[in-house]
DNA sequence: CAGCGTGTCTAGCAGTGCTAGGATTCGGGT
DNA sequence: ACCCGAATCCTAGCACTGCTAGACACGCTG
């Protein structure tokens, strides 16, 4: 029993070790560089192993996605509850929030704009957006007033995914950026 | 003279033809369906013809994605003069926007989340992306006040770029789309 | 100690964007 | 009318991608 128990424990800490080297390559060297090839390298073994372990790549690239999903409710959560004025709390976690995709462009992709399929069939992996969303809920509910606080919370999350997005793919100046986040907080970190 | 006139004019049309023919591709299959060798045969040449005509793939979506810019603003343009009342004219705008990027999903990625560096280093191009964004600035010129109506236009237009690519990947419920979109116009076309 | 499984690697497939080089066709000068 | 030069186009191939079949070797079980 015990050296099934062992192989099995390498197995988990071999699946982590890919995840953690997909996660690193993306970050340092953009999603493009992380090819199966340079992956099993990377980890020294042959590129069939991570076929062993996942589905695909884009399995791999989802399970780096959740690795986000964790760091990203983490952000927020310490942010949110370091805020004292609600209006400033606004402010603060939407700031934490872009300064998070900026920090991990790749992270982020891989989070919200690759990687469709995958991370929602699950049970498991909402449960990490679902703790950041909850932050941006709770942080944006006494602003609400009438509206449902799901809908209102999602269309003020929309805002920051597309500031974010758009000005990565250069559509909008980098210098007004600030000037931007500020004018959606004020839209939505108002009463009535 | 007229030989040659003749030659730059067949070679002009040809060009036309791959745009053409690489939009339609990816709007009925999607851009994995189009590679340099489908294309190339459906436009009945050899690849290296692409290449004479266009630095590489990426230039090909960028036309194609120049083209979209131009419908996109005619769309703007149509429902904006079409409407009287100012705060019916951003949410009449809002939907046309949203209208556009559903029906034409690949073409919508190809001007705004993909092929990012050609199409805003030359010079022609924003033409048309200016004159979509010049519409989406004149509705909501109106409810801009102290704000600089450029910087309040991206913010808003962002709303609309999250809304539409959080949908397209399954990140929002498609169900409260429309109360998403109806919320994000209320915040920003009001007055004070 | 023999034999069976499990796990891993080598080698290869089909496909991608892109390009060098040769073949073919066509226009212009004598 | 001829032939040469040049422009144009295609065949073939490179280096790379994600992914997989089959051979190989190791280690546990009887």
């Amino acid at each position: 029993m015990s050296i099934q128990a062992r192989r099995e424990r390498e197995r988990a800490e071999r699946e982590r070790t890919i995840i953690a080297t997909a996660r690193e390559l993306a970050e340092s060297e953009g999603w493009d560089a992380v090819t199966t090839r340079r992956l099993a390298a990377e980890i020294e073994y042959s590129q069939p192993v991570l076929y062993s372990h996942f589905k695909g790549k884009d399995a791999i690239m989802a399970a780096v996605a959740v690795e986000g999903f964790g760091d990203l409710a983490d952000d927020l959560t310490a942010v949110r509850t370091a805020a004292t004025d609600p209006r400033r709390a606004v402010a603060d976690v939407a700031m934490a929030y872009v300064a998070f995709a900026e920090r991990r462009p790749a992270l982020y992709d891989a989070m919200f704009t690759l990687a469709v399929d995958l991370p929602f069939a699950t049970q498991d992996v909402p449960v990490d957006l679902a703790r950041g969303f909850a932050q941006l809920a709770e942080t944006l509910r006494p602003f609400a007033g009438d509206n449902d606080v799901g809908a209102f919370t999602e269309t003020f999350w929309s805002g920051l995914h597309g500031l974010i997005t758009l000005m990565r793919n250069g559509r909008l100046r980098r210098a007004d950026h600030e000037r931007r986040l500020a004018l959606l907080v004020d839209r939505f970190a108002r009463l009535g």
